[in-house]
DNA sequence: GGTTGATATGTTATACTGTTACGCTTATCA
DNA sequence: TGATAAGCGTAACAGTATAACATATCAACC
C-alpha cells in the first residue's frame, strides 16, 4: 500500500489489501484473527487516525462483541504484539498499521489539526537514534519515534 | 553538564549546576520559580529517572506543598512548557532536562530494567525525522524520540 | 488607600486510561 | 477422548489527567 493518511487515495481498497494481507500472515503463522480481533483491526483500519482503547470498545460494544476493557485491550494486544497496528504514545491510542507484513521501523506523524496520523519512513530515523544511544552504551531494543504538527491539508492557512 | 544517568558521577553537583541554571533562566526571562515549582523540579532531579504525576504530588504533599493533582500537574507543565523537565510518553512520567537553556532536541533512552532515563544528542535524529516527514508534506512541529532498552549497567549479564 | 488585572494556588469532582483476577468456553493435539 | 492451551466474559480496581470554580498574592494604577 503506498496510500498515506495524508492524501485522497481508493480507502475501501486501501482496507481490504491491509486485511487480505493480516489475513493471509495469521494463516501461515497459525494465529487465530478471531471476530474480536478482526473487527478491531477493521475499526482502526476505518480512518486514518488513532482511536482510543475506549473507543474501540465502544464500538465493540454497540456490535455485541464485549463490552469490558479488557475486551478490547487484548485485541489490541494481539494487533500490535503481531505488527498489525501501532501504539501511539503520545495519544495512548492505537492505529492500524499501514504496511503489515514488511518488516520496519515504525514512525508516526500527528497533525494536531485533524488528528490524522500517518507512517513515515522510520529506518534511517532508527538509525540515526541507535546511533545516538550506542556511545552512552545503551542497548536500543524498541523505538518510539512520533511527530507531532500538521498535515498538508491542515497546514494552508493555518496557524 | 556532562553527566549522564547511566554512569557514576557527582550528583550532588549536577542537580546544583541545574538548579543554577534553572534559576538563571527564570531570572532572565521573568518566570515564577515558586516554592512548589523548585520543589517539584527538585524531586525530578534527585533521580535519573522519569516520575510520574503522582509520585510527585505524593512527595509535594508529604511536604505540605500541594495535596490535590491539580498542584502537580500545574508544576509539571511549567516545568516542561519552560523546557526544564520533559515529559517521557512512553512512560507518561516526566523527568528533569539535563541541559537546561541550552536548545536541544530531547532523545530520551529509557532503561526497562532500572528505569533509568538518560538524554542523548537528538539533533541528527529529529532532523532524520522532519527530512522523513517533508516529502509526505508534514509539517514538524514537535518531536517524542524514546528508545527502550537497557543501560550499560544492566545489559552486563541481562538477557 | 482602594481598585484592577494578571498570575499562581487550593479544592472538588469527574473523565480517561489501563490492569488484576477469576471463571467459563473453545481450539488444538496427543 | 482427555489434557492442555488459548481466548473470552465480567467485576472490581488502579493509575493518569483535566474541568471548573474559589481563593490568594502582588504589582500597576487612580
Ligand atoms: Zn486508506
Ligand atoms: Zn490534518
Ligand atoms: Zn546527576
Ligand atoms: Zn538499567
Amino acid at each position: 500500500m503506498t496510500a498515506n493518511g495524508f492524501h485522497q487515495h481508493d480507502h475501501a481498497a486501501c482496507i481490504e489489501t491491509v486485511l487480505g494481507t493480516v489475513e493471509q500472515a495469521c494463516a501461515e503463522e497459525g494465529l487465530q484473527l478471531t471476530p474480536v480481533r478482526r473487527r478491531t483491526l477493521e475499526l482502526l483500519l476505518a480512518e486514518h487516525r488513532a482511536m482510543g482503547a475506549y473507543e474501540v470498545l465502544d464500538r465493540l460494544r454497540d456490535e455485541g462483541l464485549g463490552s469490558q476493557p479488557p475486551v478490547a485491550y487484548r485485541a489490541l494486544d494481539f494487533l500490535t504484539k503481531h505488527g498489525f497496528a501501532h501504539r501511539i504514545e503520545r495519544l495512548n491510542a492505537f492505529i492500524a498499521c499501514a504496511h503489515p507484513g514488511e518488516r520496519h521501523a515504525p514512525c508516526f506523524l500527528i497533525c494536531r489539526a485533524c488528528n490524522a496520523v500517518a507512517e513515515a519512513p522510520g529506518r534511517p530515523v532508527a538509525e540515526a537514534l541507535r546511533a545516538a544511544a550506542a556511545p552512552l552504551g545503551f542497548v536500543t531494543e524498541r523505538v518510539a519515534i512520533e511527530a507531532e504538527g500538521l498535515c498538508p491539508a491542515c497546514a494552508v492557512g493555518k496557524p
